[in-house]
DNA sequence: GCTTTTCTGTACCGCTTGGTACAAAATTAT
DNA sequence: ATAATTTTGTACCAAGCGGTACAGAAAAGC
């Protein structure tokens, strides 16, 4: 036989993301990938075909992790407290650095808008899921009386949305990190969930 | 004498600036420039140093064009109807097309939040400005009454920059003006300045 | 007509880009 | 050892990048 098969993949795919999440597409190079995932230019071809390709595949796992972090809290946490435990677990209880990265599918859906629109429609696809799983957490909750019966849901779930992706695009403004913490607390209070 | 100077600069610039807030910075080719603006490279060359500098001009352009939007309409519309006025006079009543642009800043401060930061500083700094005006306008209105006294004139005005910075980015994504228009609705009213 | 200056057009520069080719080294099972 | 196969390293490619140089056309005042 021979040497077993794929090194580390699903780790170079990590590292790989955790660049294009900072620098975004264009701004990546192909030695700056390779450089991060520490594997030769061959074995990138290889493993994964074209660098528009890994992006893909990044925007994937990016995409799938945040939608299980919303998830996983909507298991654990009452709806009423899951934006406030989103915001925290994604803004505010991680390094100082990585919260400046921001949201690597509101970052893409800027970047690419109008110059790779396939790109464009899977960070959006990817955006539309994380609302819509706002949404059934509070369709639960109002289901279960956790949540006042005369609100609009999907409404609701909308307005989480537009104050995350503001609240993203804040964090990768040169900001303190109080101010930041204040904006998300005068922002729950707003959205009637600061309780 | 010689032949007149400067051609037509500061439509050249805008050209430029309409070019650079669809497609952002790196995305944005010097060909693809000089095609818009109608100039010849050496002519480029002369009147704005560096693609770097033009795109510096274009920003400060964009950045003061939108804060006279807000401070035009400050004088004109009272301070509670500020939000709504502004929300429709750069998303609702401009071409469908426009409105998918965004705002350049916005754009901006995402693309290059870590490649470029002086850049972003810039972007950063025109956004702060306009947050400044609204500000501006709210402690006004509740000076002269128009505005509950109680409410904190700045918070409010925080509240109003995350929801725009959301709705820019939600404007870039593919979606229907109706998807817009009611989201635009629905966080005035949860501004408490839906009237 | 002449001079002066600005514009255009073209050719060129060095550098970087994403992507390919291929031989040599490394690593496994037999 | 041998054979099989994946790794790495290096060299290379055409194309595009931003930026420079310079000759010549165009347009103005004298």
């Amino acid at each position: 036989m021979a040497r077993p098969t794929e090194f580390e993949r699903t780790r170079a795919l990590e590292d790989a993301m955790k660049l294009f999440w900072v620098r975004g597409y264009a701004a990546t190079s192909l030695p700056d990938l390779l450089a991060a995932m520490g594997i030769a230019r061959s074995s990138f071809y290889a493993s994964f075909k074209t660098k528009r390709a890994l992006f893909i595949e990044c925007l994937e796992l990016f995409g799938d992790r945040t939608l299980s972090i919303v998830a996983k809290q909507a298991a654990n946490t009452p709806a009423i407290a899951l934006p406030r435990a989103f915001f925290e677990a994604t803004l505010l209880n991680v390094s100082r650095r990585k919260a400046h990265q921001g949201c690597m599918m509101v970052n893409t859906v800027l970047e690419l808008a109008d110059v790779d629109r396939e790109l464009n429609e899977l960070a959006t696809k990817k955006l539309d899921a994380i609302e819509s799983a706002f949404a059934q957490a509070f369709e639960q909750a109002q289901r279960s009386g956790q949540l006042d019966a005369q609100r609009n849901a999907q409404e609701l779930a909308g307005l989480v949305m537009i104050i995350n992706l503001g609240l993203r695009v804040q964090s990768r403004k040169k900001q303190s990190l109080q101010q930041l913490s204040a904006t998300i607390e005068s922002s729950l209070s707003m959205l009637g969930l600061a309780a």
